[in-house]
Formats: structure tokens, sequence, C-alpha cells
DNA sequence: GCCGTTTTCGGCCCGACTGTTTTCAGTCG
């Protein structure tokens, strides 16, 4: 079973607990549980076969009943508690929780008395009328139960969540347009956005102001607003156009650093934080910090001084997970994080000599722009039929141009490179030969996906001894469209530890490749990385800025990172 | 059901908004 199998089953009884009546301490529990595995990187199967219930309880939010229901599903393939509770509270029904509004109680309400059980016939039951037979349904009920579905509907045909390339210029373009108004004196981009996880829901954000309602006037009207599906004082939610949703917060600009906090989560991040407080006699909000011996409120305009008063270092957003940072913070042992504008060069990109669309000029021009001291040029080699992968032969012919244009442009230091196949046998589609003669090479498979978790792991770990400095795209996945290959990441994290070979950061939004918590358990074996565009245009370069929000939520440092080294000092780690 | 720098028992983050109600349950973030 996939960790997202166990995820569903547990989020499933734990719906089921709800509509029960169970005490919400249990339901949160296994709910919390649901979430965790779900986001494991390691395979709940494999746990267990290394480390036997001892090893599940290790899991957070995992305790002994949880642990041995695992055990029971990997063995049996069957769990007798939930099919107990699905005999009562059918499976089928569930989904009703999946459309806004629509919550464990409401859906229970809505199979027991009328019988619906899917989308369908909730959609029939409402247009009909016949919600309204329902105790404490009337028409606004059903009219919101209908916007429900439609919203549902929508995000699932525009797929669940968005890249950060989709959900950025909505959040500017909504930014800007607060901005235009007076009374406000700041407003920001929060939640999942300001910590730069790979994909977006919902796209949340605050303003400060002495005029909170006036401000939820304003934005009701914003040109991009589709409806409006919830309007207070404080808040206000808006379906834009394109059916994303948009949760705008405003508070007086002396909260201003705690509404941040609160808005930006991660909801795990503030349920341990809170936690944490309540524990010693302070209870968090996005309206301060209230001393529960004293009763007096803390207020904070700014952020930061809010984790001081914790005794914490200030936690970046991009770390606000529940992985370990508060500990960290409070220990005063966080990671300085690489910086936005720590990199010296890029390894990564792509000349119209195989499928890219510039010129080695252009190149090294935008390069120069972003100031980078080097660039590393890495044409597909002939392998990659579709992408006019280049043979040995012009691999050299290739070289022997980067060496003219090092000549003719300064400012800039271009390296010679090449993006190679790994074979589906582990062989690497260019000459011993010729890779000598390259500053570096990088590896990556592009082809047999599908190969066993046992076969990609050698395929892999056989490149590495071959003489190749960076893995490409280390999972291959792209997210929405395929799941990385199955790989066995401590074995290779090992070999690229031992061998030196970095492990790329792929800035493409769909790739994010070594994605966040693959590389903060790749730095527990000493690994290191490199954080590459993959341009195949000069806009692409400037896509960047991704690989380094990923590399900071895997809790990166310069020094993690190769090419933040000058290039004296990354030449002499190729060498090596 | 989980968890522990007060605890192996007794707690469990905090608050806004909505609809249908006259005080609150349900839902959400």
């Amino acid at each position: 079973m996939t960790n997202q199998e166990f995820a569903q089953i547990f989020k499933n009884i734990s719906i089921i607990l709800e509509i029960k009546g169970d005490t919400k301490f249990r339901v949160i529990a296994y709910e919390r549980a649901a979430d965790i595995i779900g986001s494991l990187t390691k395979d709940v199967e494999d746990v267990y076969k290394e480390g036997g219930l001892k090893a599940l309880e290790e899991i957070p939010g995992v305790g002994i009943s949880i642990a041995e229901k695992i055990e029971e599903l990997i063995k049996t393939k069957h769990l007798k508690y939930y099919e107990c509770l699905t005999k009562q509270f059918p499976e089928k029904m569930l989904v009703l929780t999946s459309v806004p509004g629509i919550g464990a109680k409401t859906a229970f309400a809505l199979y027991k008395k009328l019988k619906i059980d899917s989308i369908s016939k909730l959609e029939h039951a409402a247009k009909s009328g016949l919600l309204l037979k329902l105790p404490h349904f009337k028409a606004k009920s059903a009219q919101n139960i209908l916007r429900g579905i439609s919203q549902f509907q929508a995000k699932t045909k525009e797929q669940e969540r968005m890249v950060l390339t989709t959900a950025g210029p909505l959040a500017e373009e909504a930014l800007n347009y607060l901005k235009k108004n007076k009374a406000i004196k700041r407003c920001d981009t929060v939640g999942s956005l300001r910590r730069m996880k790979e994909t977006i829901g919902d796209i949340d954000l605050v303003a400060c102001t002495p005029k909170s309602k006036e401000i939820v006037v304003y934005f009701s009207k914003a040109p991009f607003v589709k409806d409006i599906l919830m309007k207070g004082d404080t808040k206000i939610s808006i379906l834009h156009k394109k059916n994303i949703r948009m949760d705008v917060e405003i508070l007086p600009e002396t909260d201003y650093g705690s509404l941040l906090q609160h808005f930006t989560g991660s909801k795990e991040h503030n349920v341990h934080l809170r936690t944490w407080a309540e524990k010693n006699k302070l209870s968090i909000s996005e309206y301060g910090i209230k001393d529960l011996k004293t009763k007096k409120v803390h207020h904070f305009a700014d952020e930061k001084k809010l984790y001081e008063f914790l005794g914490m270092q200030y936690i970046e957003p991009e770390l606000r997970e529940d992985r370990g940072e508060i500990e960290a913070a409070l220990a005063h042992k966080l990671p300085k994080l690489i910086g936005y504008n720590d990199l010296q060069g890029d390894l990564h990109c792509h000349t119209k000599s195989s499928d890219g669309h510039n010129t080695l000029i252009e190149l090294a021009q935008k390069a120069i722009s972003k100031k980078y001291k080097y660039l590393g040029i890495s044409d597909h080699t002939h392998g990659l039929g579709v992408a006019h992968g280049l043979s040995n032969k012009e691999i050299l012919k290739h070289k022997t141009e980067i060496e003219k244009i090092n000549k003719k442009v300064g400012g800039i230091k271009l390296l010679v490179g090449a993006e190679i196949n790994i074979n589906a046998d582990g062989g690497l589609d260019i000459s011993q030969e010729v890779l000598q003669q390259l500053d570096y090479g990088i590896g990556s498979v592009h082809s047999a996906f599908n190969q066993s978790e046992s076969e990609m792991t050698k395929r892999i770990l056989s490149a590495i001894k071959q003489g190749i400095k960076i893995i490409g795209h280390p999972s291959g996945r792209l997210i929405g469209h395929r799941p990385g290959y199955a790989v066995q990441w401590i074995d290779i994290f090992k070999a690229c530890a031992k061998y030196k070979v970095a492990l790329e950061i792929n800035s493409f939004p769909e790739r994010l490749d070594l994605k966040d918590t693959l590389i903060k358990d790749a730095l527990s074996y000493g690994c290191k990385f490199c954080i590459d565009s993959d341009a195949h245009e000069l806009e692409h370069m400037d896509l960047i800025k991704y690989g380094i929000a990923t590399a900071r939520r895997g809790w990166a440092t310069k020094n993690d990172i190769i090419n933040t080294w000058d290039l004296e000092k990354i030449r002499s780690w190729f060498k090596n």
C-alpha cells in the first residue's frame, strides 16, 4: 500500500468518528496521522519492514493504536476496525465532505435522511428542493450547496493545486489592487505562497489598515472577483475569475506581525507553536500573545519580534512546516539558509545546439545581467533524439565554440558541461574520453521511468561511479503529471556524498526536483546540491528563485550549494 | 488517539463567519 492509501483510510476514519460524535481529540488524532503519513518521504511499508511496530510508533502522530492498524493493513490488506465503521457509514458517502461547506455532520444527515451518497444526487436534491425537507435547511442552504458543488467541480477540472508560477501573478494582481487604496498601510502575500510550498491551493493575503470594514467592501469590488464566498468585519474570501479562492484578513498596524505569523502558517507549525506556548502559560492568536497569568496581551507590529518574545530565533517562512524548526529555533540551532542572492552561477542551461532557443552569447549576456560569475552550458547528448542531442564529435566542436566566446566576452566564464543520458542499463551516452575533456557532466534519467526500485537505484549508482558531477532532476517527477520514479534514496545519498556528486535542485516550477523533504534527508548524509534553472529560454533563468526557495525549504545553507562557491572552488571540486 | 523540561493521566490552538436561530453548531483556515 502507498502512503496515500494509508492516509486516505485514516482520514476516512476521522470523518466517520466525527459523524459518530466521538471525542473531537480522537478525530483530530486520526486526521493528524493521515496528514503526516500522506506527506512522509519514506514509504510506511518500508518503515515497518525495517523496524516493525516500534519504528511505526516513531512517526509523529502515530501511537500504538494506529501503528497496529498499519501493521494489520500490511499483513492482511484489511482493517477490521475500518470495515466495521464503513458498514454503518459507507465509504461512498464520504465524498460529500469534499464539497466546500459540507462537513462530516452535514454529509451524514444528507445520507441518513435522503440517501444521498454522490455529488450528482446531491446536486439533484439541491435543485429539486428535496433538501428543504431536512431540519435547519432553507433556501439559502441549498443555494450554498450548489455553489459548493460548482467550486468542487471547477477545482477538480482545473487540477487540485497550482504551481508557484500560476499562483504568483494572481497574488501580485490582488496586491496591486489593494495598494491602490490609500487606507492600506501595507499588504503581503501569506499562506503557502509565502512559504514557497511547491503547490498552492488557495491564495492568502493580509493587509493592515485602521478601516478594515471599508477594505473588505473595497476588495469585494475588485475586477477579478467572480463570487464572494464569505464576508465579515476583518475577513473576506472570494472566488477569483480563474476559479481560485482568495482569502484576505485585515487588521490594524499594531497587530500586523501577529497577523503575518498567523496567516503564513502552516497550520501544523501554528498548532505546534501554540501548544508549546500554552505549556508556557501563553496564548497565541492573530491578535497578539496573551500572558495567561497576568492576562496582559502583547502586541506585535513586527513578526520577528514575535518569535523573539517566545525566546526563539526568527523562523523563515519556508521552514514553517513543523519539521523540527520550533525545537531548533528554541535551541538557537536553526541553519542560516541560503539567501536569494547567493548564487554565483547556474550550471544547467541549453542552447540552440540542442533543444534550447538561444545562442551562447545571449545566455552569457543574461548571466551577466544576473550578476553571475560563471554559467555552465549543458546541452543534451545524442541519446535524447527529440532534443537534438550532440554526438561525441559535436560536443567537442561545441566546446571549441564555448572557449571562443570565453575569449570574446568579459565578465563571465562559460563552463563546458553536458546533460548526459543515464541509459536504462546504467551506461552513459558519451564516451569517457570526451567526458574527461569537459568541466563537468550532469547525468539525467530521461527514459525507462518504469524500472523497478532496485533497477533504477543500480542504474543511477552506476552513473555516479562513471564520473558525472551532478545528477539532473534526480527524481524525474513532474508535479501534477508524473510521480518520481521508484528509487532507494538512502543508497543514492550515500554514494553522492562519497563520490562528490551534487544533487540538482531543478528550478522549473513543475519539477522542483529534488524536493524539499528529500533535500533535508540528503543533507543528513553530507550531500551537496546545485541549484539550476535548466533554462531552454532566457526567461527560464529567472525561475531560479523557485529552486532557491526549495533549497531553503530543505534547510540548505549557502555552503551546501556548490554554485554559491567561487569559480576556483567549484572547479577544484569538479576535479576531485 | 497521542503525548510528556509540570504530567503515564489529563490535557489537547485559536478565532471568524454563516445560517438558522435567540445562543449555537458546523465549517473553515
